[in-house]
DNA sequence: AGGATACACACTGTATACAATAAATGTCAA
DNA sequence: TTGACATTTATTGTATACAGTGTGTATCCT
């Protein structure tokens, strides 16, 4: 997802929507070349829309011009996947420092921490029964308004198109491992961290948001690494992870 | 500029940088709406190739999608601006410190040596004799080489690209004030980081390599109090900085 | 048989025409 | 005189046609 999508467009949103799918899905390999006649008749739109998307994702970092060209997909490295890891939780430290070190307003504080309930209340005693989907939406919603509690309309555009860098999304490597027990233990420690980066801004700790921040986002890394390495069978169910080589 | 520039096509690029030039030059106020027909003309492109410099321009973060449709121009408070000189200073830092932290190629070295004596050489005996435009050229090429010099092409672009920011280029404040002398002292300065910062990389130093690439962003703040708060006629002279409200 | 050149095909980049929607203006009524 | 509604105008979003260029293949020459 770009920062800021597009509403109402119903063509380009359904290319820029559909085109992202079908990479992520594994339509497309690595290196692959676009054909945007072909792609334009697989999605039902003109060559028009589906060109703004794609100039749309080329931006975004999931495809590349070709010299000759037209648009390929990307393919990435590892070190592609755990940069743009980095690149999120630095970005998010930054907006987490700069509120601490600026003071956020009382209702804007007050929401955070309604995030917060609310996202204990998707836990239960048996952890099997946590509602997990309703917890990757308000995890999302957490990390958008950490974006935005910096103050400048720059800084959240930015925060937020670090979020929404390929692999680098809060929820990259939740969704499809529900049922891996230790996925759902690591929300804990990652709720918990959530707990404390707001209090770090609260109490004005601006380096200790920022240290937090920069740790949290390197629970994605964790995942990344037990994907990978422990279970590749779990690699398939990751969107787009095919698209990275080694 | 963009991450990476479009090179052959003619068309989109002549839309691209007349569309900028127009918005920075002052060509059109901040907040005013963007109409197609009458830029198409303006420029001699068809509508086409203007519409993707537009969606360009857009995730660049100069313009702005109207809800009702079409595009207008960002307005910018000065915390826009502060953020954005801020944001590329963590994210060179972070390219400083993961480059320190990992190890360069001595080549690699060998060339960031070479554009530091390159600068060194736009320096005269007498401040006023200095190559000023020799020094703006090597100072682009010295951010987009430290870009590169963390490994992945993901953190490359995404650097780059907080580099083009507007108002976060490292030579945004620089350009039309050559003859102010503060301003030139403050690059002999600059250029003392600039070593400073790769020593730090070579000695694999990464705190103090991305403590010093960040404090080295803010001689763009400098520059911008100085030119906002002692001398407003030279806000004139810095391309864009009327579309700053406050 | 291998390589180079020429031709044909396909694909992208661009222009323009069309349709749908939002804005603006004018008129009618209260 | 002012407000609301309808009509007209303008502008964007979309589709398609065209032209230029790069790529692949086949044939011919060495």
């Amino acid at each position: 997802m770009p920062a800021v999508e597009p509403k109402r467009d119903t063509q380009t949103l359904k290319a820029l929507l559909g085109v992202r799918d079908l990479v992520l899905g594994g339509g497309v390999g690595a290196g692959e070349r676009l054909s945007e006649i072909a792609l334009a008749q697989t999605l039902g739109v003109s060559r028009t829309p589906l060109r703004a998307a794609l100039s749309r994702l080329e931006q975004e970092g999931l495809l590349e011009l070709i010299p000759s060209g037209g648009y390929a997909v990307r393919s990435f490295t590892t070190a592609d996947v755990f940069d743009a890891i980095e690149l999120r939780g630095v970005l998010e430290g930054t907006a987490a420092r700069l509120a601490a070190e600026r003071g956020v307003p009382p209702a804007r504080l007050a929401q955070m921490k309604r995030l917060l309930a609310e996202l204990d209340n998707t836990f239960r005693d048996r952890l099997e029964d946590m509602l997990f989907d309703r917890y990757v939406e308000l995890n999302a919603e957490f990390h958008a308004a950490l974006a935005a509690l910096a103050g400048s309309e720059t800084m959240r555009r930015e925060v937020e198109r670090a979020t929404h860098l390929p692999f680098a999304s809060p929820s990259a490597f939740l969704e499809g491992q529900e049922d891996v027990p230790a996925f759902r233990q690591s929300l804990i420690f990652a709720q918990r961290q959530h707990r404390d980066i707001v209090s770090a801004i609260e109490m004005r700790e601006g380096a200790r948001a920022e240290a937090l921040a920069r740790e949290h986002a390197r629970l994605a890394r964790h995942n990344l690494d037990f994907v990978m390495g422990q279970d590749r069978s779990l690699m398939r169910r990751v969107p787009g992870l095919a698209l990275v080589s080694e």
